[in-house]
DNA sequence: CGCCTACTTGGCATTAACTGCCAGGAAGTC
DNA sequence: GACTTCCTGGCAGTTAATGCCAAGTAGGCG
């Protein structure tokens, strides 16, 4: 499996001391007071090496959305025929959760992520791009649904709705230091706004 | 009612013109593409001053969306306290659009933010804002939903989920060129989330 | 009107996030 | 061992943004 060549390896290795020195350093001294000289400088690597790993600062913390994006995606695409949209894009959400980094790491990242506005912002932007993918998934999925909307709009609202309770049980989630669980906290806001189910 | 002092008469001017000088130049070559210097230049005006009517280059375009926050608010806490929590944000939101800019400058900067990622994620950034502005107030108003729930939880994921289908909705309708009325489009969005009303 | 204060303006220097370019070195191939 | 391919680091340059200071202008007061 190892099947790689010698400078692949070494770069998941920089990309990972990268990842934990940047990690580090904005959990001791926050995001926006760490430069990018300091993270290289103590990853031991050029400035303009962690500028080809990681084309934005933005990306040492929220870079490997993309990943999940596809896992989401074609998890709810093979969810059976038969099972509403809701239904589908919770079992998806679950399968993220566990395929996700060690909780321990996630929650860290949770918060920096909802204590800093930009980073939040972007991490929404990028978040934005998976759902605008997952429409077309969902739109096949709507026979289920109330007849007599525009589909497009439906679907489209969906989405959006499943993923501000994403959004928010995880900031509960990260506000209660992962006490409480993530798919708890997730039920009880599509609870609040569907008021059934 | 004009009892300005000249300063701040001048100032209203200067920001006016800067306004209309940057728009026009981001619709005509692009945002990423105009420099702070170009506008400056072209507005008459040196670059220093410039970053002190406008602290960003992204409040050229979503900078006047703070007095819309505070409106927002001040509008959702007025309703009659028998109204429901959905329908409070929803009289709300009818009274940011009627608020809002002439509509075609509304479409224009609507497109503006929405095909360009770094303003879009500060927009959001500034929608975060008011989101959690307006949690409490919501909060105060719980009594009316169902019990037994979280009301931290509930509120939250509640603000979250109308600000979704407000987003789903403008993108919609800056899609359609604004040919579609932004207070249905929002209904449906929210018809398709809760399932009645 | 002349003076003083309050506030604004513009220029200069500086920082931080990026980007393009180019030389040099290591990894893989024959 | 030569040759190709790819990666790395340094250097210069661009752009947004901030601090500082000198010069100018509005407004109030004698």
């Amino acid at each position: 499996m190892s099947m790689t060549t010698l400078w692949e390896r070494s770069r998941q290795v920089a990309v990972q001391a990268i990842l934990d020195t940047a990690v580090r350093l904005f959990a001791e001294q926050g995001y926006e007071q760490t430069t990018i000289a300091q993270i290289a400088r103590e990853a031991g690597i050029s400035q303009r090496s962690l500028f080809r790993y990681f084309g934005t600062k933005e990306d040492l913390v929220c870079g490997d959305q993309e990943a999940l994006g596809e896992l989401l995606k074609r998890t709810v695409e093979q969810q059976p025929a038969e099972m509403s949209a809701w239904d589908a894009l919770r079992a998806g959400f679950e399968v993220i959760l566990t395929a996700n980094h060690p909780p321990e790491r996630a929650l860290e990242l949770s918060r920096l992520i909802f204590d800093t506005p930009s980073l939040h912002a972007r991490y929404i932007e990028k978040r934005l791009h998976w759902q605008a993918e997952l429409v077309p998934v969902i739109r096949a999925r709507l026979g289920n649904g109330p007849s007599g909307a525009v589909p497009e709009t439906q679907s489209k609202a969906i989405v959006a709705t499943v993923f501000a309770c994403i959004d928010t049980a995880t900031e509960l989630w990260a506000g209660h230091d992962g006490r409480i669980d993530l798919a708890d906290l997730y039920d009880q806001c599509l609870a609040a706004v569907r008021g059934h189910d």
